[in-house]
DNA sequence: GTGGTCTAGACCACG
DNA sequence: GTGGTCTAGACCACT
């Protein structure tokens, strides 16, 4: 079940993005899997159809999922799209934007990798 | 030194909040210490006034840094203005955002938290 | 100039994307150049400007361009962003379509070879 | 044999026209030989019969297949269905496709063009 | 003035 | 019924 918020900063369809492409990461949504159709993640989430469609596109461009006309939206099979320099220079990109975030929220260094690490553990370790 | 880059998805201003609260946070601008003018930072970063003021506006409304007039901008000393429920609000989207964009980008849970893990740990550590 | 022809079998937008690509493929779109505005080029083209801002983004997910807020729309530097396994998949894939669209157009292989090989020769070559 | 793949980006009709085109040129389908009736490819394929009616309608068409009422369907003997400009708008378009698709991989024009060359040659050259 | 997001609604292509 | 494209128009964020 995907949930998007308002009070969240990124936009409608980042959310969508990143909530399908942790369930990819976490097994959650495995390849062959069908995705609701736009029509209906649109009137779950109600939002327009053209915001469930454009986080449903950018997906599709990043290959992780496929669309079939006329069948619906389904997983696709893991495939290394991305150089290594370009995977690189992204995760380096997430870490900035991340320590720029929370550098003086006031919390300890070690509380936030923690914090951190558990999510990610949960997502991608359990999946394996 | 603070600079921006055109490649970053972050608009400008962000980038600017996000590098003096880093420097904040390590201790590279230490409380007391004198901030270049909103004029003078714009001119060497080459970007428009009005965003680097809405940078230190930002700056200012989260306790980090204070203008005394005809005097210039200075860090703060340490204190939390942010509420507890904010700041759990803040690192909570922040690691949402992080896993979003990491996510399936194919590394390793323990290679991912451990290079944040360095750059956190150089930056507050080191501070202390 | 950029034009969109109602008779091509490509979506407005793709067409756009592909006239960049080829642009800024044969050096007419060097890195750091402008390119027009996406209300100034909807006017130019008499399409919606949601068309062309369509384009935009998926040129600048393909990392062709940057997109300034406030600015515009910006060539950028070049970088491997795909692996080259993906490279090679969407040059067969190219090749398939391709061949798969001409082979029973009674053209001779030589004539096609040669129509192909001055078309690209023209934009790739021209440019170093 | 035909194959469809849920990974590319044409509509399957289209993939098993350009297949049977391809087969066709290349002498593998000859003229007067028999194809699979609508529903046995539909069925080897596990696609819609609709889906193989309309891509046979489509070579029918182009009168590179014929259909005998009773009996089945069969690739035509060889005339061009096609008038010269269509012949070249297709050419131009298919050029204008490949150009754009590859235009930004990164690859040199000599490999593309050896690429296309050896594909096109193996086809047709081989036929004759 | 620039690009980005979202909505509403229409029409088409596909299966 | 499915996704894809396009339009019109509004509002927001950034500079």
């Amino acid at each position: 079940m995907i949930t998007v918020t308002t009070g969240d900063s990124r936009p409608i369809f980042r959310q969508i993005i990143d909530a399908i492409r942790v369930k990819i990461a976490g097994g959650e949504l495995a390849p062959g899997d069908k995705l609701p159709s736009v029509r209906s993640l649109a009137m779950q989430l109600t939002v327009n159809t053209n915001t469930v469609a454009k986080a449903y596109a950018e997906l599709t461009a990043e290959g992780l999922i496929e669309s079939r006309a006329g069948v619906g939206v389904f997983v696709s099979p893991p495939r290394r799209r991305l150089s290594d320099e370009e995977r690189e220079r992204r995760l380096a990109e997430a870490v900035d934007h991340f320590v720029g975030a929370v550098a003086t929220l006031g919390f300890e260094p070690e509380d936030i990798v923690a914090r951190l690490s558990a999510v990610l553990d949960d997502l991608l370790v359990h999946h394996r």
